[in-house]
DNA sequence: GCGACGTTTCGATCGCGATGGAAGCATCAG
DNA sequence: CTGATGCTTCCATCGCGATCGAAACGTCGC
């Protein structure tokens, strides 16, 4: 019992504290590709027992930042939603900013900052490219950090298989600006960018790296991107 | 010495952590409103004692969120920049998410959920609508979460006294929308809805309350206001 | 039924960090 | 100079939470 006393204001430090943990945060990372994982390959990605994990997995779940699905001797966790990812999305930018003599940038790197999955939509430098050539040719309007839908970009999403109507009964906002952590550029987000991708994987044209949020690009992936980033 | 082993991705831990401490989140919302405050100032919004704020203080500093400045024997310290503050209002949408049977509402509240500052610019009720107002009159467009200048906007803004081409060659995008805390819909922030806060403050059409962030809208700032949202 | 596996719960250990007292510095008033 | 104020540094205490062994629970395969 602990009675909290007052709440003055929304209680940060309770949310942080669940990311301050760095088990709880790879754990998070890890799942930042929007699959689902298995307790134990997570407690493997944050580098702890099983047990500890679980108990890491339980505050996480109670602080609304992950979703549980239970499905045979398995529990699958994944990120509750849009809100959480854009939060460790957030975080991922602001603690990368003073580089304080960072000298990694690998080749393994090299391929994750080209094309990789933020939570549902493509991210690195193709993600960002792909922003930058849909505004550029008309399909989305505004500035790098506002966009919205064009009559041309109807036709263009439409054309590429997406289905736009079904898009817009939702609640979630059909274009975003999301932040790119790599690039420290905004990439294309909201539920267009995400059933861009979508498409992408189904076809084939894209396909996810084994165990990571990586990203490789088919050549026929290669040439239907530069289609909509052209035109 | 504990060599942190491996940078895998970045640490979102180790600045989730500086805002996982309560004192030190009370402290970064008592700046939210973009104002400089002395250490002993707040030592108390922190609710602890001046040594053990120092100390805070100077976690956050070193982590980024913080700037400070010496007057004299005063210390002033203010959030470093949009992206820390930015920060900050990320994680109070998402902590305010799951009320848990939140009861309070009280009169209080009431006047900081009509008019606040958010780190530099307008939020709360009003904030929301002047975002909303100025799409609907065409100074804005886009759709509720990605916005940008119109033509007739430049006009409707210069009319205002704002600089737009000061702004233009800042770095920091001229709209953005902001996430209210407690409308838990967008408002208007970026370099433009900064302008417009100012303007309203300079002229003393709107003026601060005493302690907090809270906003008091005179008669002639609600008439001002009126004419942006309405035209 | 049995054992193997994935996961959670319980319990005890242990270390990190938040805390405030005391002292040290700097600035200001006189 | 002296004394007061604002802030920081040093230091010892202490409590919370991360951790993992051991055990319990649930599911799968046989």
């Amino acid at each position: 019992m602990t009675l909290t006393t007052d709440i003055s204001g929304p209680n940060i430090a309770r949310l942080a504290a669940l990311l301050a943990d760095p088990a709880r945060a790879q754990v998070m990372l890890a799942l930042m590709d929007g699959r689902a994982l298995t307790a134990g390959e997570l407690a493997q990605a944050g580098g702890v027992s099983p047990q500890t994990a679980s108990s890491h997995l339980s505050k996480l779940i109670d602080g609304g930042l992950l979703a549980v699905a239970s499905q045979g001797r398995h529990r699958y966790y994944r990120i509750s939603g849009p809100d959480a990812a854009h939060l460790v999305e957030t975080l991922s930018v602001l603690s990368e900013e003073e580089p304080t003599a960072r000298i990694r940038t690998g080749p393994r790197d090299a391929k994750l900052r080209t094309a990789r999955i933020c939570y549902d939509h493509l991210a690195g430098s193709m993600g960002v490219r792909l922003l930058d050539g849909l505004l550029a040719n008309g399909a989305l309007a505004g500035d790098d950090s506002n966009v919205r839908l064009t009559a041309k970009g109807e036709q263009v999403f439409s054309d590429f298989g997406v289905d736009l109507g079904a898009l817009k009964r939702k609640k979630r906002p059909l274009c975003r600006a999301c932040l790119d952590w790599s690039e420290r550029r905004p990439h294309l987000a909201g539920s267009i960018g995400a059933a861009l991708l979508d498409r992408f994987l189904d076809e084939g044209w894209i396909r996810r790296e084994k165990g990571s949020r990586t990203l490789i690009v088919s050549t026929e992936g290669l040439r239907r991107y530069e289609g909509l980033v052209r035109r």
